[in-house]
DNA sequence: ACCTGAACACCGTTCAAGT
DNA sequence: ACCTGAACACCGTTCAAGT
């Protein structure tokens, strides 16, 4: 029995930012948000909350920032995809996806914390637009007002889905939030075109 | 001289909710979010933190409700509009203009925390769109994504005006904001149209 | 190098008490 | 009816100490 290198004399596996920020995310995505504190995250990890201040020495700033970057940076990627309308329209629906799955971290997204982790986001979606023959100007207006929508759309499903909106449902009928979110899509993809 | 009814023993007007929110609001416009404790209202309105819960029984759940509620509630309205195009608009213009004012209070806009504070906004834009001839399913798509759009925009905006974003506009170049969401606005707006 | 334990200043909230 | 003061459980963070 060869004791690995990397499983210290608790037997556990060290402490890295990647788990740390996973285990975060799985705080917020079971409890929410405001029940993520650093005692709790330690609990999950087997460690002392005082133990993730030697990963991240910003302290919980530098954990949001990192669960921004981890959930916001999801390129556009145009291979496999008939044309570049195509790449956009999946990459809408994955990066919607992606939002709702972590829900939880969307307040975050919008305080302005960490504004590098889109920029990989915007560059690719400027980059297809371009491609496709969309010329610089239009390609950065569409590639804002497609990310916009999207973050601001996915924010509304939030809300219309929340447990305790049943009297926002009666006032405001119910929604297929699915084909709500693909018309809208089309709405904002329709007047985008090549020069 | 006579005492004045609504001024107590102390000499100050009485705590009410409008006044707690605005308080609140200022703390959040000058300081952020993260400043705004129950025990900082209470010394912005020279009272004991305690004596918010008096007037606020759900305590601080409640107060952001009212923040939510106080900023997202304003509803469109197309008096004084050239058509219903231009009445979108401009209601698409200022809300814009109050969400960056109060740029703090975007993070409680997407938790879904208080959705009915949007009900009486998005039934207005459905309303000025269904008076213009568009069809309901139609203007149902038409508003959410219009709304969604302007918050989303917002959301990127304060993200790339932050003070401390100089990497980002190095990277994805200065943008300007008020030409941008116009241009964005024009985009959503465009394929929108009556039956 | 990595983690712990005790401590500090703060936070939201409850509750009995004051006026 | 409206506000205060003391208290409680919790929070982020610092720092000296352990291994």
């Amino acid at each position: 029995m060869v004791r690995q290198p990397q499983i210290n004399a608790q037997n556990r596996p060290p402490l890295t930012i990647e788990r740390i920020i996973e285990s975060a995310l799985h705080i917020i995505d079971g409890q929410g948000l405001g029940r993520l504190t650093m005692r709790r995250l330690g609990d999950s990890l087997e460690v002392e909350a005082m133990a993730i201040y030697h990963h991240l020495p910003r302290g919980k700033e530098q954990l949001l920032d990192g669960l921004v970057a981890h959930v916001a940076a999801a390129p556009a990627d145009a291979t496999g995809a008939a044309g570049w309308r195509d790449a956009l329209r999946r990459w809408a629906m994955a990066y919607r996806a992606r939002l709702l799955e972590h829900a939880g971290v969307l307040p975050l997204l919008v305080t302005g914390r960490n504004p590098a982790a889109l920029t990989e986001t915007v560059l690719s979606l400027r980059e297809i637009l371009r491609q496709g023959g969309v010329p610089e100007a239009a390609a950065a207006t569409a590639a804002h007002t497609l990310l916009g929508f999207v973050i601001g759309h996915a924010s509304l499903e939030v809300r219309g889905t929340a447990a305790w909106a049943e009297a926002v449902r009666a006032m405001e009928g119910p929604v297929d939030w699915d084909a709500r979110f693909s018309a809208g899509l089309d709405l904002v993809m329709n007047s985008v075109n090549p020069g």
